[in-house]
DNA sequence: TGCATATTATTTGTCGACAAGAATTCGGGC
DNA sequence: GCCCGAATTCTTGTCGACAAATAATATGCA
């Protein structure tokens, strides 16, 4: 195969693994902003970028349009998917729904191996408080509650919640440029309530303890869309 | 093919309708278990049966796997997701929220052009009912309270609680053979308790009676799965 | 100059074909 | 007769190409 000819001249990749490959990146690039909302998505674009055929790249596109990541106009163009800045209030209360019922349901059903995985969030989100790192923040902590859910073991939940937390990064990546006021030390303290509520199966205070965490990001992130400087002003 | 040729010999159907009608054939002969769960999914099958390319099925696919309905093992058959009979209970704990939720949304945030549209789905259900069409009762009661939640207006909710319902026709439709009880009269009348509670937006009304719709409608799966002439045998 | 229409161009949806992986069948050895 | 390995078959994943639908551009007319 040295001199002659080459068949299959370079695959180069795994049969399977391609969509994955574009639909984890595509995923990172809009949970990220590095997409922005709006953003016009090209099939073929894509399939140079990635050095692959347009089928791929299209089954990857219709899983992120399924959770409405991508809108997609028949016959027309494909763009990452707005945020809805004017109806948030159902974002909110799915959200904080979603974190009453899950850190409860893992002071109830949590196994110890969840709790490593949840202590090992807990820790890379401590990491990147004390880094000052803003996206690491973000991420960080969407996976330290997404390992709270899962910990609680109810599928159609964590779905859910998933799919909020992805929402929520995109929400929080979109006005912090940076981190600089005490309020992520404030997290770090409340996870660790958190953690300790669920290690000692205190189901009632694991959903209050959620109820609480979700408000305090709620009345943050309105605090931000608003402009959490306009009374700073003396008259 | 009868003289010359035929350039373009019968498309017969439009550009981008061929993945919408295999998704909505293949999805609901999944809930309605004409396709029972663990049966094999040939996509070349379904290429001849609907006369197209593999293309637009392998797509419509994709979504069935996206909403959980179909299972899919890499480089090896794709089939319809099982039910899980084990663990109950996960699915249980959503489906009673949700209905608590959505009611109480519903009263909360319907608007004139919802109640005609709930009221609409309700008169199907009872329909369905008077005529003892156990299929047409099942997919009607479904209908129905997806409209209710389409009144709250929580597009969140919604997507989890349509899952949610979906998978109740399934099992429902696993254990109706026929409906000969008093059950489902019973059900008409709790339906109209909530379209009540919604019109008056009473809140707390809504929740409670979605609340014990759900109850009612678990404990009814429960005696089903276990057998409910099980203690008929006199002893 | 302004507008309606025709033409071009771009992008998506669909197709048939090929190749890789896994399951199955077949053949050989003990 | 039974078990292990090789060849075959069968299904899926990927590819390049074509066609339809829309958007953009150009053309003709008032």
């Amino acid at each position: 195969m040295s001199a002659t000819k080459t068949p299959a001249p370079a695959p180069e990749r795994k049969r399977g693994s391609g969509v994955k490959v574009v639909y984890d990146l595509l995923r990172d690039e809009i949970l990220d902003l590095v997409l922005p909302p709006g953003s016009p998505i090209d099939e073929v674009q894509l399939a140079e970028r990635f050095q692959m055929s347009r089928t791929p790249i299209r089954e990857a596109l219709v899983r992120l349009a399924g959770e409405g990541l991508i809108d997609t106009l028949p016959n027309r163009s494909t763009m990452v998917a707005n945020l809805d800045f004017l109806n948030m209030a159902p974002f909110f209360d799915a959200l904080t729904l979603m974190y009453r019922v899950t850190t409860q349901l893992a002071a109830q059903n949590h196994r110890p191996a969840d709790l490593e995985a949840i202590r090992a969030r807990q820790a890379e989100f401590a990491a990147a408080v004390a880094a000052q790192d803003a996206l690491a923040m973000i991420a960080t902590n969407a996976a330290f509650h997404a390992a709270i859910a899962e910990a609680g073991r109810n599928p159609y939940f964590n779905s859910l919640f998933s799919r909020l937390l992805d929402e929520g990064r995109r929400f929080l990546r979109l006005y912090y440029q940076s981190y600089d006021d005490r309020l992520p030390q404030q997290f770090v303290d409340e996870h660790e309530a958190m953690i300790a509520a669920i290690v000692t199966r205190d189901t009632a205070a694991a959903e209050r303890l959620g109820k609480a965490h979700a408000e305090q990001i709620v009345e943050q992130i309105q605090k931000l869309m608003v402009g959490e400087k306009r009374l700073e002003i003396p008259l």
